[in-house]
DNA sequence: TCAGAAAATGATATATTATAACATTTCATC
DNA sequence: GATGAAATGTTATAATATATCATTTTCTGA
């Protein structure tokens, strides 16, 4: 069985490094600002591999200091959200971070009611699937949401 | 190309018509009570083929000259979710008339960005595909979210 | 370097979606 | 009809999101 969460105990100041420095690649090909407001906000979201709500940011931004109003939030979750660098759970509506900013993919994400990670997998298995009806009945697929509630192997097992 | 939405100018009171017969089959069998006010907002939803929201099924009761508040129609459409004579689209924030409600199953939803119309699938190739990749990876499913946006077939080819 | 334009953020207000808590009414059953 | 359970009414408020205009920061070109 492949991993798809995280280890217990895993090094997760590497996961975060990972992140900025593909972000900072990112924006860099975009020619898109990387400020320090979307810094931070890209931050606290990947400070756990958990889905994280707007007002949770505006509250961890809060105690950081910072006096925060919403829009300052959404607007860092539209520009991390357009670039691909965050993904919007919509079964939540909560942000989580993309591992696989770089290249274009339809995401598919595992969401455990138990723990609360969320896991992104990119399968070509689903994304055929969903393609493949859609061409069986003519439709032009723009966006796809597949979102799967359920036990992570961790949660099941223990 | 098989079809999914439904024609143009197809007879919309024979699909009312059959969702309430089907849906007073399921109330009956589950021993769920099919009140009036449950009637109202499933019928309300089946007045087109497109997902409503919560406040639209209240504005619609209350030009009917009911004062309703939002509980109400929140409790109906909890009701109707939960024995699946009504879906909530997660990434409308709205709710949409199951045509099978008499089967278990995975839907899938297409979402027209153009016309606003939604369809259910039942498409076992993204059913197996989903339940194949969460078996790969030792998830145990509890529910899914599987919603595709883009143009209809009618939308566009017009 | 600095003037002007564009982009980003701040600030205020408000819209939209959803639920908690308790009161009252309705309904099935005895 | 009395009783208890289910449904609905009522009030208040929580949670999520956006519109609008003001101010600040950054980029660009003279």
């Amino acid at each position: 069985m492949s991993d798809l969460f995280p280890k217990k105990g895993h090094d997760h100041d590497r996961c975060v490094h990972s992140a900025l420095t593909q972000a900072e690649k990112v924006c860099d090909v975009e020619n898109a600002r990387f400020t320090d407001m979307r810094r931070k906000v890209f931050t606290l979201i990947w400070q756990s591999h958990k889905a994280v709500t707007a007002y949770e940011l505006l509250d961890a931004l809060t105690s950081e200091g910072q006096r925060v109003q919403p829009p300052t939030v959404y607007r860092a979750l539209e520009f991390l959200t357009d670039l691909g660098l965050v993904h919007r759970i919509e079964s939540l509506n909560a942000y989580f971070g993309c591992d696989r900013p770089d290249c274009e993919h339809l995401g598919q994400y595992f969401i455990c009611t138990q723990c609360g990670r969320v896991a992104e997998a990119v399968n070509e298995d689903m994304s055929n699937a969903v393609v493949k009806a859609a061409g069986q009945v003519g439709f032009d697929i723009q966006a796809t949401t597949v979102e799967i509630k359920g036990l992570c192997h961790d949660c099941a097992t223990h």
